[in-house]
DNA sequence: GTTGTGACATTAT
DNA sequence: CATAATGCCACAA
């Protein structure tokens, strides 16, 4: 990939607010390279640790972690997504940190 | 140049 | 839920 490409993925994987995630796919479509998935995995295993991006936000299809069970990365990313108040199971992300539309208009605490 | 692999996705079966 | 077919394309062998 050219530098812009690296650049462009890596300024929208720091855009993900803390307890947000995003998917590889969507990740991608915000760098203007959609249908570039790969691509973002391949940056984000190259990228140099100084640069300090948070790819533990950045989730496969479903929002489901891509990496295989009994791996090391797999549990340091779902420690890390915990960390920050996202609630992760199976290896998949079923809530963010903080709450989404659905759950505002289901569920209205105030009055 | 060809092939296999990979931090992937989407759609169809 | 699982598997396969495609699309995508960088990289190493």
């Amino acid at each position: 990939m050219n530098p812009e490409q690296f650049e462009a993925i890596c300024r929208a994987v720091r855009g993900i607010p803390r307890g947000e995630v995003a998917t590889y796919g969507g990740v991608a479509r915000l760098a203007g390279l959609p249908g570039r998935a790969r691509l973002v995995g391949r940056v984000l295993k190259i990228a140099p640790a100084n640069l300090k991006l948070p790819w533990h936000r950045v989730l496969g299809a479903g929002e489901r972690i891509v990496f295989p069970r009994g791996s090391r990365a797999r549990a340091e990313q779902a420690r890390r997504l915990r960390a920050e108040g996202v609630v992760v199971q199976s290896g998949r992300v079923v809530k963010r940190a903080r709450p989404d539309l659905d759950e505002l208009l289901w569920k209205p605490p105030r009055r």
